[in-house]
DNA sequence: GCCGCGTCTGCGAAATCCGCAATCTGCGAC
DNA sequence: GTCGCAGATTGCGGATTTCGCAGACGCGGC
């Protein structure tokens, strides 16, 4: 915990909600600091948090209140789906036809679909899919991902063993 | 707390704690419900978790830093990468000749791969990969993850639009 | 200058966290 | 059956943290 920031704060940065080009609030190195923290720690006290980014308790509390209702973060507890009960877990890669935005949409609203992203290259959409077991797997991709309108194709990757998953984006 | 390692093998380990064949311990509906509090919000007070899952807060309190100690679940702050100047993210297939784990372990040890699953499919690997721009995503992919020995080859999706990111598993 | 807005600080009260000793509960050994 | 053990749970002080708010500060607009 020797992350000393000791940001020159009284220069000039403190607008730590300049908002960049399509809306999202661009953070300030103290903010980054913050949510480092609690990367490493969803519980760590704002004290602490204070003294890692040379901040009041205060000032940390209103910082983080503010991240989180602004929706740039969270804190969760996290954890591997097979651990929880899921047995089946897949990525699932979709080619569409027309609109790709509508069809993304369309599984987002699925509970079981997990992460969903638009991407470049060999798929228009690449879906993570969390499962209690084989049939209910099968009854996602086949009958209600298939069944969407536009979804030209799909390819099936069934999770055999989850080996990183981290949390420590900015922490490099 | 010295907590000397116990190691009372499958004696008895009631409930929360009995291991299932790969090691991985058993959770009950108790500790469950402790999860999808902490889902809900990694900072929610133990008293109050207690009373929603009828413990009392000491005992959640213990049963949380147990979950926490095993690795069951973490609590950390999760962010939109992009929001957080990470501009380029990717997924890269792997396909590997040879020991497919041994690869994996090399794609964990890299700090821009955020995410690193063993599939069955017309990948081996999928590992998900977070970086500042597009010239520090071109030498991950093509001079660390290539150039590791046994990778066959692989495919990239950039992405291009994260439409969904949850952490909700088990509280469907 | 004056005013407004957003952020930071300090501080007291309330709530929470922490550690510990006592108690309870299964379950195997005898 | 009883005994003993080990993990789980509870209750309860004391330390710590969270919370809300009033005041101060910096900065730009007028």
């Amino acid at each position: 915990m020797h992350s000393e920031v000791v940001a020159s704060r009284s220069a000039d940065q403190r607008d730590s909600s300049r908002e960049s080009r399509n809306g999202t609030p661009q953070l300030d190195a103290v903010s980054l600091a913050i949510i480092q923290q609690l990367q490493e720690d969803g519980r760590r006290p704002y004290a602490a948090i204070g003294k890692a980014v040379g901040l009041s308790e205060a000032a940390v509390r209103q910082r983080v209140q503010k991240l989180l209702d602004q929706g740039v973060m969270q804190i969760v507890a996290v954890t591997d789906p097979l651990t929880v009960g899921f047995r089946r877990q897949a990525m699932v890669g979709v080619n569409v036809e027309g609109d790709v935005e509508s069809i993304a949409d369309a599984l987002t609203a699925m509970s079981e679909v997990e992460y969903v992203v638009m991407t470049a290259g060999s798929f228009d959409i690449l879906a993570e899919i969390v499962c209690e077991d084989d049939d209910h797997l099968l009854d996602v991709i086949n009958k209600r991902i298939r069944a969407l309108p536009g979804v030209r194709s799909t390819e099936s990757f069934v999770y055999l063993k989850l080996k990183k998953q981290t949390y420590m984006w900015g922490t490099r």
